[in-house]
DNA sequence: ATTAAACACGCAATTAAACGCAAAATAAGT
DNA sequence: ACTTATTTTGCGTTTAATTGCGTGTTTAAT
């Protein structure tokens, strides 16, 4: 077997299942230990995944857990500041969860006058701040993992509203595979969040650019506004460079 | 399993509970307590967690979960551990929010399996530390002084569920005016949770005992249970003692 | 003071990683 | 096609990391 398709291989497993052991690589692939710890050590180096004592696990893997220790903070503030610039007053805004929403919301003008649907109970709770802010908390299964609601009864509700702007974090982002996610019920969240909505704008701190999950959200043409922690002109987002998006 | 997916776990627990056992991690990682102890001091050493004697607690105390400043804790807990006599394995829950009982949530055992219906965010964040709990959060307008959802979508949604219990904070409680409450919504909330559940716990701290406020919820004899931090016997609960109210 | 739980330390067994080297495979030039 | 140069791979060995257990000590609660 030749050595890209063993790197393909361990890539596909490690988006599969976040993680990775080197003994079942082994196996999977039938080659030697020392072949699997050098394709490892290929694929860390060029940082297409995380290589820990025993095995690997995903780069977009780290952040999905770790949710208090907000990683990457100072770059989610300047994502935050880029992403008010969209919303104006009067404005109906549907968000998801995550800490970069929430970098956001913290960082609104004190006196906005909008209304916000969001699954996420922490964006609710910040956003209950806001004293002329009108939250809607969407309803539903809560999920452990992701805690955002989810599920059948959100999914409905979002087909019942028609935001002007959606604001999406993201777990990856790739110029071909667009928005890409790891869970079946989030996946199908998303995909209704960015359908009902008139536009949408992607968070994505630039460590997530250039990954690509399992399953597939949506295409890059469907997503309006690319917003990172880097300059407009960084080379990072030329491959982003497309009509339809607006980077910011 | 990984190291990094265990360091992980235990943040993850952290972050959520704010502290975490020993022992209650050696069940979920099911490792030694020598790993566990050895993952704490290495965590601990990272300035990521505090280690203590038995646990460990999350370093950054800033969250909305800090309760180390709720009001009358003691008398809180035990209420908490009171009503949790209720529950039964299998059974639909309908609650409502405030710190006494987000304090339930947190004495609830390890392993209950249940189905909780809420209507606050943060009753749902905390239940979400339940492998075998199912949580919905019902979803509607967010209330900013109560931290509720409210309005008529959720009305329309308790409408549609029938809940074996209903457990729910109290802002005040009269012999004779029952169960009333100072805000029309609010209010409105209430007292569609109290009708459509089959049965209802009142939690209340022995402050609240007779003292009524502007508008009546319902009246005593649609409360099942009455639960304070009193024994059962005490003077201040004579005039509650009437054959349909079972007071724990 | 007594007792049980929690802890720290060292040890040994297991497992993973690193290193050097030679065989095998691949690529390149004649 | 044949030889040479380069890369890749597998093996043996060494080194390091990780884990669980036994033992004795500390801590907390009664």
């Amino acid at each position: 077997m030749l050595k890209k398709e063993r790197h393909d291989s361990i890539m596909r497993q490690i988006n599969l299942h976040n993680r990775v052991l080197t003994s079942d690589l082994v196996q999977l692939l039938s080659v030697s230990e020392d072949t699997i710890r050098r394709d490892l050590q290929e694929l860390a180096e060029r940082d297409q995944l995380y290589k820990v004592h025993g095995g690997a696990l995903s780069k977009s893997y780290q952040s999905s857990f770790d949710d208090s220790t907000v990683y990457a903070k100072e770059a989610k503030i300047i994502i935050a500041k880029k992403a008010i610039t969209l919303i104006k007053d009067g404005m109906v805004i549907l968000t998801g969860g995550g800490t970069t929403i929430i970098e956001m919301v913290k960082q609104l003008p004190e006196n906005l006058h909008a209304t916000f649907f969001t699954i996420s109970p922490f964006v609710a709770i910040e956003l209950a701040n806001y004293p002329r802010v009108e939250v809607i908390l969407i309803g539903g299964l809560f999920s452990k993992n992701s805690q955002v609601t989810y599920g059948g009864h959100v999914i409905n509700q979002l087909s019942e509203i028609s935001p002007d702007l959606c604001l999406l974090g993201t777990s990856a982002l790739h110029p071909n595979d667009g928005l890409t996610d790891t869970d079946w019920e989030i996946n199908q969240l998303k995909k209704t969040m960015l359908n009902c909505s008139k536009k949408t704008a992607v968070l994505c701190i630039s460590e997530k650019l250039n990954i690509s999950l399992r399953l597939k959200v949506a295409p890059i043409t469907n997503i309006q506004y690319l917003i990172t922690e880097l300059p407009t002109t960084d080379p990072q987002l030329d491959d982003y460079q497309i009509k339809s998006l607006q980077i910011l």
